[in-house]
DNA sequence: AATGGACCCAACCGCCCAGGT
DNA sequence: CACCTGGGCGGTTGGGTCCAT
């Protein structure tokens, strides 16, 4: 038999509260606790818990609650009540509001502005030989493998501007392995035409980026898998698209004559699936907290090296992360 | 000034689970 | 043990606002 409705649809108001619904519902919380009002008692505890009740915070977050935030999420995932759980005054709602739709670009603007050597990337674009050594030979443990953990674990300061940086990847990066970073522009199909996006992807690379026999760039989805990719002079679409639970890889290579050096992988945001498990889940999405298998390796989230109450230490000291313990624990796996 | 798209966020929905009967 | 109920939670929606054109 399935779960009664909470209330009397019929006969119950919905949509937002007007002032003195908010007034009634204070009242009779703090006379009587709840009751009289023709609102279901559901939508009365919601509103109560995330606007009403004492102490709330509205407003900006601070670079504090955003790196605890990051490092939890990187940690346990979307469990947003814990999350809120350790930001006193903040609820899971708002937690959840914000992280979908400012902490989460934030982020990658973070990466954009705030990488090392980054300026002369914004300056210079990427050819064979100026290739930046950064992202070749930069390597971080498994553990970092999210914007997030980045942030968290202080490589990547929390303050943010976003803008547009021109990127590609080229023939010339041969020394692409595990864990190295790759910044790429973003692109999208917009009625079978490529438009070039505001946002930047970040993607790690394996030894796949590049087809090391034919020195061509392949595609690289956020788990680094891929495959390899014809340039060709014009942009060119396949529609072979591969689910690789992080982005969709379009498979497009854009070989702009004009100067050797835009051979831009085309990727897509893929929204995760929740029901995507046994799939790495990458970058930007990564369900972490998770022990899924990628298709070229393993990956590790916090969670697999320490608990939650770990966690939270780990919060309240700083983020000191302790690169041995997870060294240590991959060496038992 | 009008319009359409992007963004934000409060509120809703539906599922799960624990506890009471 | 089965059923019922409400709390808790994460995902999603939709209306208001902003902003570019």
């Amino acid at each position: 038999m399935g779960r009664a409705p909470c209330c009397d649809k019929a006969n119950v108001k919905k949509g937002p509260w007007s002032p003195e619904e908010d007034a009634k519902l204070k009242d009779y919380i703090e006379k009587f606790g709840t009751g009289g009002l023709k609102r279901c008692g559901k939508s009365c505890r919601l509103r109560w818990l995330n606007y009403l009740r004492p102490n709330i915070k509205h407003g900006e977050f601070s670079d504090e609650e955003d790196r605890i935030i990051c490092s939890l999420y990187d940690s346990i995932g979307s469990r947003w009540s814990i999350i809120a759980g350790q930001l006193p005054g903040r609820t899971d709602n708002d937690i959840k509001n914000y992280w979908n739709t400012k902490l989460k670009k934030k982020l990658m603007g973070n990466i954009i502005t705030n990488t090392p050597n980054l300026n002369i990337i914004n300056q210079k674009k990427f050819t064979n030989n100026n290739f930046n050594p950064m992202f070749q030979n930069h390597h971080y443990p498994s553990s970092l493998s999210s914007p997030s953990s980045l942030l968290s674990h202080g490589v990547l300061p929390p303050s943010s501007s976003s803008y547009p940086i021109t990127m590609s990847f080229s023939e010339g990066c041969s020394n692409v392995n595990n864990n190295t970073l790759i910044l790429m522009q973003n692109y999208h199909q917009h009625h079978h035409q490529v438009v070039k996006d505001n946002s930047t992807l970040l993607v790690f690379g394996n030894d796949e980026t590049i087809d090391r026999q034919q020195q061509q760039p392949a595609s690289c989805s956020s788990d680094g898998s891929g495959t390899i990719t014809q340039i060709t002079n014009q942009v060119k679409l396949e529609d072979n698209r591969q689910n690789y639970g992080g982005f969709y890889s379009n498979q497009v290579v854009n070989h702009n004559q004009e100067d050797d050096q835009a051979k831009v992988l085309l990727m897509e945001e893929q929204k995760p699936s929740s029901a995507t498990t046994g799939v790495n889940t990458g970058v930007l999405w990564g369900q972490n907290g998770q022990n899924t298998t990628p298709a070229g390796g393993t990956t590790t989230s916090l969670l697999d090296n320490y608990g939650l109450e770990e966690i939270k230490q780990l919060i309240s000291s700083n983020y000191s992360f302790d690169e041995t313990k997870a060294e240590e624990k991959d060496m038992t796996k």
